[in-house]
RNA sequence: GGGGGUAUGGUGAAAUUGGUAAACACGCUGGAUUCAAAAUCCAGUGCCGCAAGGCUUCUCGGUUCAAGUCCGAGUACCCCCACCA
């Protein structure tokens, strides 16, 4: 056979699984079906080493799957709109479309040079009309059904990208993409009312028993449910001019009696009114708007606030007056946008009333205190007690006290129970080019007029130009000027597109048809819906993965399936990490600029020492990225998908390091020589595994236990330790061979076992141990191997012995052998009976076939 | 400030969920092979000790016949959210 030759012969299988076209999907009603899917990618030109984790895990559990015999799907495509297209434009003059295309295609090679077992039938790019032709209509079904809206609202605008940004996307108050402070600006946008779905999202996150609780956690705190009371304060004597009532929202209704002031948003319609009537409320709202949002800026900043002079009754007690402040911590898209202090109960309160020397009632005392002299310094008391100073709730505990409160307060009609969430509706405006167009036409007289469906789809002029900042749609000099469906006036089209999320919230049932005429055939989707197990980063918790949840109820709701929950099975990676390398000058080094030395690490080129930084994720601006098609085609793709299955477990972080690839490139080779070494072995065939000797039996026996092991592992992700089992079993597979006499027909027999479970990791050497070991057909198609029970049990076992809890002995004893044998066997060690030192047995306990543990 | 997680040899890690700590691999050491090197193969490798033996899962305490695993307190690092009323 010759030389190894890693890429002649993975090229060699891929072709025999197009040929055969092994991973095709359709339904087969007889099978269980399995739906695998990976996060698909934004085509950037070349594959990096997250991919190759990403889906190598995916393509292990699909391989597995298939032998295992379920009918799966596995498809793969790309989310093709963003913004990185329109920056390549702006730098190096391509069109966004042609830029985008031309690297899938790059892509689209280097995946398939990594052996990823997809349909690739199923492909397609979101930024292909023929899918966002879709999109197009559900969100004038959306809009249909009260679930796609325009308003104007203070929104997110991202300076850099001149495009604005959902919460989600805006991270320490920086554009999660550029990095730039972002800014606020009031613009009419188009928002999806995923608020909605706020209980049932949250409720629903429950159920997800298969995603990581980190994932849950972190969508749950998203969604933010606080359960509270709404009330109003009336305004009072020339507050009455202004306004009638202020509406506040509050989660301790109870602490009602200890309110000292009442404080709305720089940003509430009432500091609006007063901005236009006095000169030191403008000023103030100027110097709230100026302040950043960055961590930074909040830990520092101070609580300000301005007295507006004015004053409001308190709900609950008409001869009481609370004055009325705008304070820059109060946010207007929370809630209200307008608090009740209660400075006793509240720290931040507490700091605002000392600072501007309001008073302050305490109003829960703690259970170690008197009532009569318990008092407030500088700490708020947050904790438990009971109600003072309240009326008629002296003495409820806090609970009580707020159920006491909204029954009150309803009663006195100023106010009710309210939850509140911290989730707001999802704005999909963008002002950008490379996106789907929102297919609305704006019309002086008959307003947002729906495009026709007839006129869809919406698709994007190609002659743009990018040659300065903002939106080329905007600019063009008549893609936007439409008459008005209705009225047939000049009108005039919407300019922005969608957030490039809408469509990866749905393209995951696209998948499921994905040449139909229409989004997706609800049949089929139903078929093979829901993802039986999602894989991809974490960074996705609340953005695509919340988005995904949502879409799938709104779909369901407009008729377009039946459907909950997208994503059944949820598996996070962890990243993929490398050593930094800095040279003297401060310099980024790629890692194979380096070398280790006896003195340490120096550059390969001048010598010069280099000084080592941390591990940490892969980015091109550290450089401490390795290119997963270089190390494909020194290495082949079993070497790196075996390398990055076989240290760490998915969920954490792994180090990419030389010598751990070359580890996994030493065993692909043994496996080579195992696959040219069966070659020469005579075939089993029909053949009986003959009388087996001491040693073939064993190796019979591991084989099953191994298979089993392997399933095993691979069902709970645990692909380290299945790595660790192959490894195992081809040292015992070589040991044997090794040895005198090995049967020809036992070896096959286990070689081919070998191969089906390497397939999954490593399939191209799989198929070639397949064939040379007398395999049919192809090992991607062949069946996971029976697991005989009978060669799963031992005979002997051997037994920890304890005395007095600390290990002494090792027995071996026949299996499930009872406690009194196994007594009789432990107290006559030698070694029991020294360290009993005479004392006679208390106690004996026996954990069968593992341990037992002398008290003496 | 709030919420969550992690901590095991020189390194990545494993431990059937309370039952023989360190499987498997990397690295290292020694040996075989080689003119030499690479590759390959064999042996060793938690720590202390010549040995018998003792010690060891971040630290301290507890529960238990038995604790890496459970409980309490603390330390370090990581992640998410954050003027959220």
């Amino acid at each position: 056979m010759g030389d190894f030759e890693p890429v002649r012969i993975e090229q060699k299988w891929q072709q025999a699984w197009e040929a055969a076209r092994c991973f095709a999907a359709e339904i087969k009603p007889d099978k269980p079906k399995y739906y695998v899917l990976e996060m698909l990618p934004y085509p950037s030109g070349r594959i990096h080493m997250g991919h190759v984790r990403n889906y190598t895990l995916g393509d292990v559990v699909a391989r597995y799957r298939r032998a295992k015999g379920f009918n799966v799907l596995h498809p793969m495509g790309w989310d093709a709109f963003g913004l990185p297209a329109e920056n390549a434009a702006l730098e190096r003059g391509a069109h966004p479309a042609e830029w985008t295309w031309s690297n899938i295609a790059s892509m689209r090679d280097q995946l398939k040079s990594m052996g990823l077992s997809y349909d690739w039938d199923r492909e397609f790019a979101t930024c292909d009309p023929d899918y966002y032709k879709h999109e197009q209509l559900m969100f004038l079904r959306f809009i249909e059904a009260g679930l796609a809206y325009r308003k104007e609202s203070w929104v997110n605008w991202d300076p850099v990208e001149h495009t604005v940004l959902a919460n989600e996307q805006v991270v320490d108050g920086k554009g999660w993409r550029s990095g730039a402070p972002v800014e606020r600006k009031k613009l009419s946008q188009w928002f999806l009312n995923i608020t909605r779905y706020g209980n049932e999202l949250l409720e629903a996150i429950e159920g997800l028993d298969r995603w990581p609780d980190r994932v849950r956690l972190m969508q749950q705190n998203w969604i933010g449910r606080s359960a509270g009371a709404q009330l109003r304060f009336k305004a009072h004597g020339k507050a009455k001019e202004l306004f009638e009532e202020i509406e506040i929202f509050t989660t301790r209704p109870d602490t009602l009696f200890g309110a000292s002031f009442l404080a709305v948003s720089a940003h509430h319609p009432l500091a609006a009114q007063l901005a236009g009537e006095r000169a030191e409320v403008r000023e103030f709202i100027a110097a709230c708007n100026a302040l950043g949002t960055s961590e930074a800026a909040i830990e520092t900043a101070e609580k300000l606030g301005l007295d507006t002079g004015l004053e409001v009754v308190h709900p609950l007690d008409p001869d009481r007056r609370v004055p009325v402040w705008i304070a820059n911590f109060v946010l207007m898209d929370y809630g209200s946008g307008a608090i009740f202090g209660c400075p006793a109960h509240d720290q931040r309160d507490l700091d605002f009333a000392r600072k501007y020397d309001l008073p302050v009632y305490p109003v829960v005392c703690p259970p170690d205190r008197d009532p009569a002299d318990f008092d407030i310094a500088d700490e708020a008391w947050t904790g438990p007690g009971r109600l003072i100073n309240s009326g008629a709730w002296d003495g409820l505990e806090i609970k009580d006290g707020i159920e006491a409160a909204i029954k009150a307060l309803e009663a006195a009609g100023a106010g009710a129970g309210q939850t509140v969430f911290r989730l707001r509706d999802w704005g999909v405006s963008r002002q950008r080019y490379w996106g789907c167009p929102i297919p609305i036409i704006h019309c002086e007289s008959c307003g947002n007029v729906p495009v026709p469906e007839a006129d869809l789809p919406v698709t994007l002029p190609e002659d743009v130009s990018f040659d300065q900042p903002g939106n080329p749609l905007d600019r063009h000099p008549d893609w936007k000027f439409v008459d008005c469906p209705k009225c047939s006036q000049p009108a005039r089209r919407e300019t922005d597109t969608f957030d490039t999320f809408f469509e990866s919230s749905w393209y995951f049932l696209r998948y499921t048809d994905a040449k139909s005429q229409q989004a997706f055939d609800r049949q089929t989707a139903q078929y093979w819906m829901p993802v039986d197990q999602y894989i991809g980063g974490v960074e996705h918790a609340v953005l695509h993965l919340l988005y995904s949840r949502f879409f799938t109820r709104a779909l369901s709701e407009i008729g377009y399936l039946d459907l909950q929950e997208p994503f059944a099975g949820l598996m996070t990676q962890g990243m993929v990490c490398h050593q930094a390398f800095k040279d003297s000058e401060g310099n980024w080094l790629f890692p194979e600029q380096v070398a280790k030395t006896a003195d340490g690490w120096v550059a390969t080129e001048s010598g010069a020492p280099v000084s080592a930084g941390r591990v940490e994720k892969m980015s091109k601006s550290k450089r401490n990225v390795v290119d997963p098609e270089r190390i494909i085609q020194t290495y082949g793709a079993d070497t790196a998908r075996l390398f990055m299955m076989s240290d760490s477990p998915p969920e954490r972080d792994l180090e990419w390091t030389e010598s751990g690839v070359e580890g996994a490139h030493r065993f692909i080779s043994r496996i080579f020589k195992l696959a040219e070494q069966g070659q020469a072995l005579e075939k089993g065939g029909d053949q009986q595994i003959s009388q087996l000797d001491e040693a073939g039996a064993a190796l019979l026996k591991l084989s099953h236990r191994s298979i089993d092991q392997i399933a095993t592992d691979i069902d709970r992700f645990a692909f380290n330790r299945c790595v660790a089992q192959l490894h195992i079993w081809t040292n015992a597979i070589q040991d044997y061979q090794a040895a005198a006499d090995p049967d020809p027909a036992l070896l096959c027999e286990v070689l081919r076992r070998l191969a089906v479970a390497l397939s999954c990791i490593a399939p191209h050497i799989a198929e070639e141990l397949w064939q040379a070991a007398g395999g049919s057909g192809l090992v991607a198609e062949a069946d996971w191997p029976e697991v005989d029970p009978a060669l799963l049990i031992d005979e002997q076992v051997e037994l920890a012995v304890q005395v007095n809890g600390k290990m002494r002995a090792r027995l071996s004893l026949p299996v499930d052998s009872a406690q009194p044998e196994a007594e009789q066997a432990a107290l006559a060690l030698p070694e029991v009976i020294r360290h009993l030192d005479g004392r006679p047995a208390k106690r004996i306990i026996l954990v069968p076939n593992r341990l037992i543990n002398v008290v003496g």
